[in-house]
DNA sequence: GTATTAAATGTAACCGTTTACATGAAAAAC
DNA sequence: GTTTTTCATGTAAACGGTTACATTTAATAC
């Protein structure tokens, strides 16, 4: 492959004015330019990224942390980075934490030295200790689902509680009473959130029990789970609202081995608006996160604050929509 | 951050002594090299993997490139190759290239001016030219899913044809008389194969007709049209082999939709063995490809001959597994 | 007509490693 | 007691760019 010392001695001009031309940082004669361009085209000349990543600390790639891309949330996400991403030319680099604080940091050490432009994190479990590091260090951070607590940083993530109010309300107005929760790990802002909007909605209602809440864990199993235990406390439940369709789907599942139908005598919501829930049977209903957007945003933000210099900070909440299907009508 | 320098001056020897102890590539002192680890161990130091990079032409990343990790198929392929890859130390850069071939080229293009260490190409369309200029230029390459007709790298596949005979076997012993075919795109070898192997066994049956084959575009909506389809040409069909999962779980929605029970009626079976396959009701019999596996092989072969320098030309096939679940019982 | 400024380009240091080659000291060979 | 090896380390040239600063020439000011 040709350098940039083959194009200036084939154009008969220095490297830097090689350099200036490429880079159109400083004014070239309009002639010299173009004997270089002759050159660059002759030669098929490519920049190469590894050594100018050495001379500007900068190796056009971000880094996308999350908990795992086996988990159906996270792929709509990882497209919406990287299609961002591609079409400035960036590339992504992919990192599963499984929520590790330990893997989550170590992914940011190695992919540091590696001169990466910036961070997106999706964790749940990041510390602020790593957040505050890279600040320090002036590299670009994005959060997405993180507590606002920290806002030292650009944090993305969609209004749970909101989303879970909408949520309740809709299995109100479809008739429901004795309307249950199934939520997730309460580490979890985005978990915790989504229980105070159920709670702040149900409470409200004539059947409302604290035990109609029950913990089930963000995934399938869990949400059978935890209508087993559910059913056994409160056999006359007439809605579920899950914590995230995972565990509305288990909520199916539970429902239709005890052979209850959906939505005669139990209906069910999710929350998320991933893919699965157009597949089950009936289709779920769900309160749905803009992931994709959620994605591209996190990315646009970062390539802004990764250009510009400037530091973001805001706090940006999305608004989530209902999705009415079969599993509530 | 510290850098060699500084570690050197500290230590009171030279760089390429550090870089000597650090790399274990040559004999030292073991005093010296005591004094030298002691002056990183007091200044953190830690190797910047660009320079590294740029003296070595590899930056410790591999390419994965695959058509779209929304397609969840491929999530599990991707975690498979991360896990190796991570846990040997190198990171991962991911592109979705939606078949394209051209955005194909233009990520290997991109990647191979930040000295990628090798690339794992799922792809159903990547041109001979790409994968020719790759290892002219020695960078490892292993692909996924690709026709045998080019052993000019390491494949990895499953036995597409004989899962399909499986499949179709099934359903016959499921009693099945009159079995059809959702077919793939035909550009797709794993398609073409499963068409094969369908055929093949499908042939002996008294029920047979070409016109049990139609097309349904590996996508659930593709599935279902399929359904429609072959419901007016063959209303008796009592088994449907579905090209792939989704057009598996299409299946199930379009026979859902006309009232006609699965498995009583009809019985269905899919191929990939996605998760999908585990929500739908009734849960979808599916012949599983190792999914999973087949990433993390992917990811070791590639590693392997990274290390070695070696050329890898084999084409591994890997077994698929029935996994009978109620859309056939 | 000299001083000042602007325009265009070159020189060389720097980014942080690796590594071929050179060097010097000590050990082995004769 | 030289000569040859071996061992341990240093020197400096890569790797392939960017960029601060210097230099040269032409244009403008006075």
């Amino acid at each position: 492959m040709a350098t940039i010392k083959d194009v200036a001695r084939l154009a008969g001009v220095s490297v830097a004015t090689v350099s200036r031309v490429i880079n159109k940082t400083d004014f070239v004669n309009p002639e010299t330019a173009g004997q270089v361009l002759k050159a660059i085209e002759q030669l098929q000349y490519e920049p190469n990224a590894v050594a100018r990543g050495l001379a500007g600390k900068k190796m056009g790639i971000i880094a996308l942390i999350l908990p795992d891309i086996l988990n159906p949330f996270f792929p709509a996400l990882a497209r919406g980075v990287e299609d961002v991403a591609h079409k400035k030319g960036l590339t992504v680099i992919l990192g599963n934490s499984d929520d590790l604080g330990l893997k989550e940091s170590s992914y940011i050490k190695v992919l540091k030295k590696k001169y990466v432009d910036g961070f997106i994190i999706a964790s749940n479990t990041i510390r602020e200790e790593d957040v505050e590091a890279l600040r320090k260090e002036r590299i670009p951070i994005v959060l997405l689902d993180r507590g606002l607590n920290t806002a030292s940083c650009a944090v993305i993530r969609s209004n749970n509680r909101e989303g879970a109010k909408i949520g309740v309300q809709h299995l109100i107005e479809q008739g429901c009473q004795r309307i249950a929760h199934i939520y997730g790990p309460q580490e979890f802002i985005t978990a915790r959130e989504r229980l105070l909007g159920y709670e702040e909605i149900a409470k409200g209602l004539s059947g409302y029990s604290p035990s109609l809440m029950v913990s089930g864990n963000f995934d399938i199993e869990g949400g059978r789970k935890a209508v087993e235990q559910l059913l056994t406390r409160h056999p006359d439940v007439d809605g579920i609202f899950a914590g995230n369709d995972l565990m509305g789907v288990g909520a199916l599942k539970a429902l239709h081995e005890r052979g209850i139908r959906v939505p005669e005598e139990v209906k069910v919501c999710g929350f998320d608006g991933i893919g699965l829930t157009e597949i089950t049977e009936p289709e779920l209903t769900t309160v749905a996160q803009p992931i994709y957007e959620m994605g591209k945003l996190a990315a646009r933000i970062l390539l802004d604050e990764i250009e510009s210099g400037i530091r973001e900070n805001s706090i940006i909440e999305l608004d989530v929509t209902l999705i009415p299907r079969k599993s509530t009508q």
